[in-house]
DNA sequence: AAAAAAAGAATGAACGTTCATTTTTACTGT
DNA sequence: ACAGTAAAAATGAACGTTCATTCTTTTTTT
């Protein structure tokens, strides 16, 4: 048990500075011995724990967005009315975006490049599933405009990657008041019109 | 004039390569050899027209970037009213994302990305001005929100790229239909709703 | 025939990965 | 409780490859 605590504190350490590397210099200037080095371990050590580079990028990708999507339904609940529910998942995402940055910036960056291989990105969408389950709700209440879910995911969700980077570059800041500004933003987006 | 039209060919060749390439690849798996061979060039010769992999890349971006920038206001005129000069430049964004989504894709990955330098970003960005204006105009008419920029462009241009992205990786079509909701759901998130 | 452009081969550095060895852990019989 | 030991985990050094870049030679242009 202290071994096992041990071990996945190391493959922990290795997955963080995995995505701190990454962050900052992309995947094409992360070198495996960079990875070890700011893991404190030996190069060697990473191959005890993932099959290559690749296998580490990917379950990298797959660990954070299983976070991400954790934290994201985290207080929602099946029972809610949609925009109730609507606005407690938006704001948890936000929230995460913002709490969260390392991670975010991460899977922002994983999801406009070759990085990741296909079944990763596949297994990283999966637990989206409850937000499409609202918006199915949403439509047939006539709440919500019945659109493609990637529509309405482009634009009630995604601006908020955006947002983060833009922040994360500074010239921006994501305060309260600009929180509430692109919550109203995204309802608007989305939501029937009258 | 024929050698400098050669040499004007062989620059253009280079530049779409690694387009393609990066594309396909990511930036972390297009080496120069790859890049001159595609080119139809020698590797030597890459450096008679770029300084190193880098400046490249840069100037790649640099280009796409201008071509993307230019084609969004070619129809746009200073004089149009707010709501009209809106959906002239945001169609055409739209349309280049679609017709010439080998570029779109290349200038979304830069964005998310460390793989330009901070320089060449600014370069990039420069050319948005008119559309600022048109924002500033819309603000003062009390048409559009009076909300940063940045949440503007979050909101109503930003999504095209994340559409282009599930339309490449297909499972999604952006059609007729899908643009003209799109574009319903971008007003509608900065647009001023009495 | 001189200059410019392009080429292929060569170079040295850096990389991902593996190897041989050492260190740590878990378990045994006393 | 403990010494002894086999297995597991971890290491630093080494390997083979690949890469960006440069060098020398050849080809093309003027």
């Amino acid at each position: 048990m202290a071994t096992l605590q041990k071990s996945i504190d190391k493959r922990n350490a290795l997955i963080k500075a995995t995505i701190e590397l990454v962050n900052n210099n992309g995947f094409h200037a992360t070198p495996m011995s960079k990875i070890a080095k700011m893991a404190k371990v030996s190069p060697a050590t990473i191959y005890l724990y993932f099959e290559n580079k690749q296998d580490l990028v990917n379950q990298t990708y797959i660990e954070v967005k299983a976070a991400y999507t954790a934290y994201a339904f985290a207080t929602y609940h099946l029972n809610m009315p949609v925009e109730e529910g609507f606005e407690t998942i938006w704001k948890r995402i936000a929230d995460f975006k913002l709490k969260d940055c390392e991670n975010a910036m991460f899977l922002a960056q994983c999801d406009n490049t070759p990085m990741i291989d296909e079944p990763s990105r596949q297994e990283g969408i999966k637990h989206l599933e409850p937000l499409l389950e609202l918006w199915a709700r949403g439509k047939k209440e006539g709440i919500i405009k019945p659109i493609s879910d990637y529509l309405l995911y482009a634009y009630a969700i995604n601006p908020l990657s955006f947002l983060m980077m833009s922040a994360q570059r500074s010239a921006f800041t994501l305060d309260k008041t600009h929180m509430e500004e692109a919550y109203r933003a995204a309802w608007n987006s989305i939501r029937v019109i009258k």
